[in-house]
DNA sequence: AAGGAGTCCAACCGCTATTAT
DNA sequence: AATAATAGCGGTTGGACTCCT
């Protein structure tokens, strides 16, 4: 059997030093990304494996972006949160240099927000004055959903990385329950686009 | 100026799929 | 094949900060 990934007792947690920062940069740089089981030790870290590597991906990444998401980053992250739910890992890497956590939290914190007072729901992307409408049952385990919408080629995503969900995820309940169907009914966003691509000075 | 409410975001927690033994 | 650890993911939390009264 394995060894655990960390003696919890031995482990830092909280908010990272400066030094700490550096310790885990240097080693990365020389030694690339690796095994996080080993990693704190063999770098000096008080700190367990996905404690480091979620500080490296989510704020040391040399490739990160940060700062203010732009008007393009928005739509795109709409239109992908439509299709895909909250897949933020998937939303993310449609984002150079945008990370989960950081799509997840603007999420939270702006666009939930921003299509409520458009008066869409951001749970379903619907107008929200149209949820009394009667609708076709559309059963919730059809399978023509996100990912083969995604995958199809009439859709232009850029990079090479795999957008495949699970083929039996395994979370069902975190994807909008017909967000196929919002996208057949697209005229309720009018505005929506499926070119799901970000232009070049946006993501530069 | 004080302090309560609201917001933002880094970090942690707990879960599942994958992988190693 | 069974079992346990790892990696990776989304949800949640806590603290710092800002805004409002």
């Amino acid at each position: 059997m394995r060894k655990p990934c960390c003696a919890k007792q031995d482990t830092n947690k909280g908010a990272w030093s400066k030094q700490e920062d550096e310790k885990l940069v240097n080693y990365i740089r020389i030694h690339g990304e690796g095994c996080w089981r080993t990693l704190p030790q063999a770098a000096g870290l008080l700190r367990c494996g996905k404690s480091c590597r979620l500080r490296w991906i989510n704020y040391l990444r040399p490739d990160l972006k940060r700062g203010n998401f732009t008007e393009d980053e928005e739509d795109l992250i709409i239109k992908l949160h439509a299709l895909l739910g909250n897949r933020w890992s998937l939303i993310a890497g449609r984002l150079p240099g945008r990370t989960d956590n950081e799509v997840k939290n603007y999420w939270n914190s702006h666009l939930r927000r921003k299509l409520v007072n458009m008066g869409v729901d951001p749970d379903n992307h619907r107008l929200m004055t149209l949820n009394l409408l009667p609708r076709p049952h559309i059963p919730r385990n059809s399978d023509t959903g996100a990912a083969e919408i995604l995958s199809g080629p009439q859709v232009p995503i850029t990079g090479d990385d795999n957008i495949h969900p699970p083929a039996n995820s395994r979370r069902d309940n975190d994807r909008v329950p017909d967000a196929e169907s919002c996208l057949d009914e697209s005229n309720q966003l009018p505005d929506l686009n499926l070119d799901l691509t970000i232009s070049v000075s946006a993501a530069s």
